[in-house]
DNA sequence: CGGCAGTATGTAACTCTTTATATACTTGCG
DNA sequence: CGCAAGTATATAAAGAGTTACATACTGCCG
């Protein structure tokens, strides 16, 4: 399961709260994973259970008690062999992607104004991104930088190809 | 549920049987979506039970009978309703790409080991690439390509660094 | 005080996905 | 003929992920 190992790695950069994780994960896509709490903190009980993790109670400031947890000598070694195991390119698995597969389907109005918002939301996750400190940031934001070069192709040939079919406004 | 309507949107290009749709699938990364054989039949049966497909059998001439699907009126009509719903920038969810964001955990050598391995992956992956034919496909292409300049940057830095450490042959 | 927002943890039910297994039809090879 | 490989459909069980809900502690605003 990948979802415990990535919990390993994030804990390897230091103890943390299931709530802190899920932080992370959400604030950091550069990472690679989601996840809900709602799964956070059920993999945390069975790292727990497996020895794993170890926890340490701890009272917070601004809200009920936090269970801290951090890296056992097994979770490090356990995380290290998820990480030498072999890579390979990711089969895609997003709706938004789906969509844009079937962008032909569409009439040229709705085709180009989807590419026009999608262009938007790329502009904004560009400029949400986080710095490029790390070579998994970097990749994140130029294949973000690609994919907006893309748009604004997809965007400028559906534009000289309505010409007529807008003529109406 | 997003394999449905891709589904709906792959029968859109013409009948096919669960099959016909699994190669597809997985043949063509571009779709933005993969699917086992075994989520496909049911999905199919669920589809045909709500009146959103219509089914022929057919006699195969390398096989048994095929169960060939065609798009009815209702099923074209809720494919477009699907379409039409929100993009929005897909979460990622993929070992590898998580394996990536943990990078600077390893060691000089196989940190260099793992991004060779991973940009011969990649050019792999876009000698294997289909033809620019549509918007998806385009899109594809120029990430594979931009991902492929993000991994020898990384090669790059990562043989400059190390000089001393291979000196050892 | 009451209520809201933010922090924090958790469970239950449901849906989706993967893995394993079974069946069956055809062609081609030894 | 027996068997392997490719085509084709299917189900069961297990695993992973999402949605909905429940609880509780703090500080702050009205």
């Amino acid at each position: 399961m990948s979802l415990s190992h990535v919990l390993l790695g994030l804990l390897a950069r230091g103890p943390a709260s299931g709530w802190d994780l899920g932080s992370r994960l959400s604030g950091d896509p550069a990472l690679g994973w989601n996840a809900e709490l709602a799964q956070i903190y059920p993999a945390l009980r069975r790292l727990l259970r497996g020895g794993f993790v170890a926890l340490r109670r701890r009272r917070s400031p601004n809200g009920p008690p936090r269970r801290e947890y951090r890296l056992t000598a097994a979770g490090r070694r356990e995380f290290r062999e998820w990480l030498a195991e072999p890579l390979e390119i990711p089969k895609p698995h997003a709706a938004a992607l789906a969509r844009l597969a079937f962008l032909e389907k569409r009439s040229h109005e709705t085709r180009l104004a989807s590419l026009q918002l999608y262009r938007v939301l790329l502009s904004d996750e560009l400029m949400r991104a986080s710095p490029e400190t790390t070579a998994a940031r970097r990749r994140r934001r130029m294949l973000l930088e690609a994919e907006l070069h893309w748009a604004d192709a997809e965007i400028g040939a559906a534009l000289s190809g309505r010409t007529l079919s807008t003529e109406r406004r």
